[in-house]
DNA sequence: CGCCCCATTGAAGGGTTTCAATTATCGTGG
DNA sequence: CCACGATAATTGAAACCCTTCAATGGGGCG
């Protein structure tokens, strides 16, 4: 079997300015030195961000992955989603004034930090500004009732192949259109946060294997049929 | 067996303009009548608006029920939330300029009309407006995340619990505190919204009655044991 | 009153979890 | 660099939950 290690293009897993969610309001020297700090560093493993703590920063992934988080009644950690290069973090925070989530890097990851209270200051002032995060706001609202829908009524078999698929997709949107996947998190988390255990899962990806769908080699996956994966997906 | 039918006050079913999402700007003058249509009616089964076509009005509820759905590919409903007096529709199209969803009338229904364009002008001059609608983006969003959680974790009992909890919780939070519920949605509805059958949702119902955590007779619910109920969604 | 639709109930089948055992992978220290 | 231990992932068998298919019961509306 080809080694689907080989391609491996872990450092070109980061996003340039151009493509990241902020876009045009952050390249040019709109967003200063003041209101955004650039490219901070956090190790794999640690948790930088604690639920309930009064939010300082909205963050913006830059490279690796991170994962947000509650622990239940019973302290059971619930994995709520993964942030990939490109996605902004902590929009719902607007509301509440605090973070809702845990925030852990699943691997070495680099992130841009905006700077709560300036920022929302200038969503006061610069149109262009408030646009963009009415705009943020208002798309994660339609991705989220998508997701909703989605856990709501697909099976295991779907599930994990809509996870598999929008892992592919968000890369691509992003600028690394490629069909060789690195998971960033375990199949502990993957079956956390799709609701399934870790068994189902597993079994699922010899499943799909079996079917020429895809390869699986630990955290390297490669899709070799796109077009049934989508279709498992519905 | 008692019937909780007596005790029904379809007619209180609405909401104050104090005890409406819209709040304080709504009450006084600020929202005119360019802007704001009150007390729309639709009939029952109503469809009044439909996915993808440009979106020119948020609703607020004030009497009724609606439900919002999408057709999947092979022509199947699948419903995306209900609302209840007092809760705003069409955030999301802030985003996409369309509607998302097609819009239906479970009862006859009340809503405000709020003209799109007027509305999202009148953010850029009032920052009283813009404000609360971003709280009111970054509610939905809060709310997405915890029913995404809910979604991807829980099982059939769980889900139908926290379901009737939810309607009476919301009821609740508009001024309208009782233990009897009305549904205005159907089993299909149900067992749509949260991804069962209509099967398991009775026989689900009929658990719980036979546990003395409710009484149902057909679309009226009596909570008996809150505290059961809140446990079982656990 | 009767019809139709909605809701309930039962039995069988399929999918997912649980429990248990095995295998693979990663990090560490010799 | 290899060996080892610990952790993660895979695989199998049995139990459980939910769905499917089928039949019955009940309420609303003409």
């Amino acid at each position: 079997m080809q080694d689907i290690r080989k391609p491996l293009r872990s450092s070109s897993y980061s996003i340039s300015c151009e493509l990241c969610s902020l876009g045009p309001i952050c390249t040019p020297i709109l967003l200063n030195d003041a209101l955004l700090e650039r490219k901070k560093a956090f190790p794999k493993d640690h948790v930088f961000v604690t639920k309930d703590t009064p939010c300082t920063h909205f963050y913006i992934v830059n490279t690796g992955a991170l994962k947000t988080y509650v622990t239940d009644q019973d302290g059971n950690e619930q994995i709520n989603g993964f942030y990939l290069p490109g996605d902004v973090i902590g929009l719902d925070s607007i509301y509440t004034k605090k973070y809702n989530n845990n925030l852990k890097a699943l691997t070495d990851t680099l992130v841009c930090e905006l700077h709560y209270d300036e920022f929302i200051a200038l969503m006061d002032t610069n149109k262009q500004v408030r646009d963009l995060v009415f705009n943020l706001l208002s798309r994660d609202i339609c991705n989220y009732q998508k997701l909703i829908l989605f856990f709501s009524q697909k099976k295991a078999d779907s599930r994990l192949a809509i996870f598999i698929y929008s892992l592919y997709s968000r890369y691509e949107q992003h600028g690394h259109s490629s069909l060789n996947i690195k998971l960033s998190m375990s199949r502990a988390d993957i079956a956390n946060y799709l609701g399934l255990t870790i068994e189902t899962v597993s079994r699922i990806f010899s499943k799909f294997q079996e079917l020429g769908i895809l390869s699986v080699q630990g955290k390297y996956i490669f899709i070799k049929d796109l077009d049934a994966l989508i279709k498992l997906g519905n």
